[in-house]
DNA sequence: AAGTAATCGAGACGGTACGTCCGGTCTTCCT
DNA sequence: AGGAAGACCGGACGTACCGTCTCGATTACTT
């Protein structure tokens, strides 16, 4: 087959198991769910996917690794929103999304990876670049056609302004020190946009 | 209060060891900043004290708890700040502390101590009693004496409004995508302040 | 109690758990019979004893040690035995004993022993120590007193001379490239004892 | 042979690779020389030859049989010797011969492959019939010359005699009781060929 | 002064997970 | 049909901390 060949240099040796690779990211999601970042273990993984060790640390560096890539093999969550050229609406509705999210069972395994990212470069990595960074360009894009379309000031540090309308949300998961009502989106959007001032 | 200091009920037995206090919460400190959260374990600390774990247990839960403890105990910050009548001003000198704070290694550490309290109730608690609660209500007054003073509308969601100012902070250094500057704190004050329609 | 004082030097710290002693050498004896050297695993023995694997580490520093506290504990061997006054009688009595013990399952063990010992030198300090050398004495006293009655030269190297006599039934033990058969042990003594020229 | 060359069924596919197995042999007698049997895994050993384990698989059944084929491969020894007549002289030769051997790196190594033979019951044939086997024919044949030179009696245990001979050298080579000095060789034949009785 | 009680140090213990090594087996492609 | 490459499962290794558990020694208050 050429394509077959074109696609994969066709290495020697006995190819990497799909079945061993999805059985591990399968077992990972379950007891990520069931029992959180710390049920999550190399060990218990390997038993739960009837995969060994060793086949684990071949692919993934760290535990944390591990339970990203579990967590987003299960959550395949699509960013994508359509554009109606009203900022507010459409941060609102984004920011709705990521709420909802947020409180469920995905939003506390999100915020124990979020934790284990501060003590694991590695996790840190892979949690910007796959979660973060494609919301901060889907979002920047937004906010600078915003601008070309003259809703607001062209001279807006966009990184600072999508801080805080986003961060109070990941603030909220990881101090729990308010609710996460979906009212906060449209105050986060309309603050910003309007001030406070009277 | 008076009452328990001069009539403190003299139990019977040993008193605590206040020279073991100190060791402990010196040692955990010393770790903590030497090589972050993994390396103040409780076995280390006790060795690092000359003291033994089971005195450890005794007086903290966890081992997260003994690390915030520590990690308090040597940087004993103060929240007060002058207030000038301009809330601008004043939240921007605050915001500029924070930062300052969060840029050095107890910003570090500060970091992996809100990481670890994702997946310790234990130390989540003490994290908002001690360190959030307190600058939180400090935070409100300021606000309310400004909603007073008829600076900001007073239909205001202080607490919204406190997020959209501080979890940024919190934010870039827990994902670290974006730099702590201190050009930030302006930036942040005026947006929530004046919003950003042109 | 004067006793105990003075013998026990009453150390801090809790005392040695007997019980967990007792049981690890149980279960290494155990395993030993059961599967051979192969089975008597770190893991296998803390697992059959009801003792976490460090423990064992703390009082033994390798697999080969245990293996031989185990077999000994089991084998409480005595080397004591009765002295004739005739040399080739008493020496041919305790080569049967030997040869007894080396046809049954002992006999195998402690091939495996001996075979361990060759790459393990703490294992082959402690079974010359608690096996080899308390046998050896034995003889070379018994032989010295035969010297003393006449029997044989003054000048005979002892330790060749016993080597001549037991040496074979370790080599038959290790090698099994003749049986280790009740006979031998008057034909080894006879030959030393009377040379084979015709 | 010949014919075996000449004669070969010419099997199908592809002729086993002379070049594999001579860089396994020698990679085998290195990696045994530098660090004992131990060293010598079939990893190891595949790593160090530029050969898949599978290959080593394919021709050794254990990784015991390797070690004593590489054994061999380096030390190609010779048993042969000269026949002076004189029977004591004879085994004096040889067995001065063995305990320098012995004395050497080789002599470690072989005091491994028989420890490993104690567990291995394939490495113990493959050291009985590749090492001891010739050894003791061609000492049979030269005490049962003697027997027929009426130099010894015609009765006497060839089998026990051989070992009272040779098993001291592999007992202190094992045991490590008593050196292997060269003065061994004339007190182990002299005694069994004399007696020692006074 | 003797008794009572809480504490402290030392350190042993069962347990869980770690990350690594090696043994054998397998699968795939190349020669 | 070899053979090289290399992925895979299984089992054991030795280590690190955890949190709990004895001990004996210390240090107060209470009788």
């Amino acid at each position: 087959m050429i394509s077959a060949s074109s696609l994969a240099p066709a290495r020697p040796g006995r190819p990497r198991s799909e079945r061993a690779r999805l059985a591990i990211l399968e077992a990972g999601a379950d007891l990520l769910l069931e029992g959180g970042l710390a049920a999550a273990t190399i060990e218990g993984i390997a038993a739960r996917a009837g995969v060994s060790k060793v086949t684990i640390y071949k692919w993934w560096p760290s535990r944390g690794a591990v339970a990203v890539d579990s967590f987003f093999h299960r959550y395949r969550q699509t960013i994508s929103f359509e554009e109606t050229g009203d900022l507010a609406h459409d941060l609102t509705v984004q920011i709705l999304a990521v709420i909802n999210d947020f409180r469920g069972r995905a939003g506390e395994v999100m915020a124990e990876l979020i934790g284990q990212a501060q003590s694991d470069p590695d996790l840190a990595g892979t949690l910007r670049t796959r979660w973060l960074d494609p919301r901060r360009q889907a979002s920047t894009a937004l906010v600078r056609r915003s601008i070309d379309r003259g809703e607001i000031a062209p001279d807006v540090d966009i990184q600072v302004f999508l801080d805080q309308i986003y961060a109070p949300l990941y603030f909220r998961l990881t101090m729990r020190h308010q609710p996460l009502d979906d009212s906060l989106a449209q105050i986060l959007v309309h603050t910003v946009l309007d001030g406070v001032r009277s």
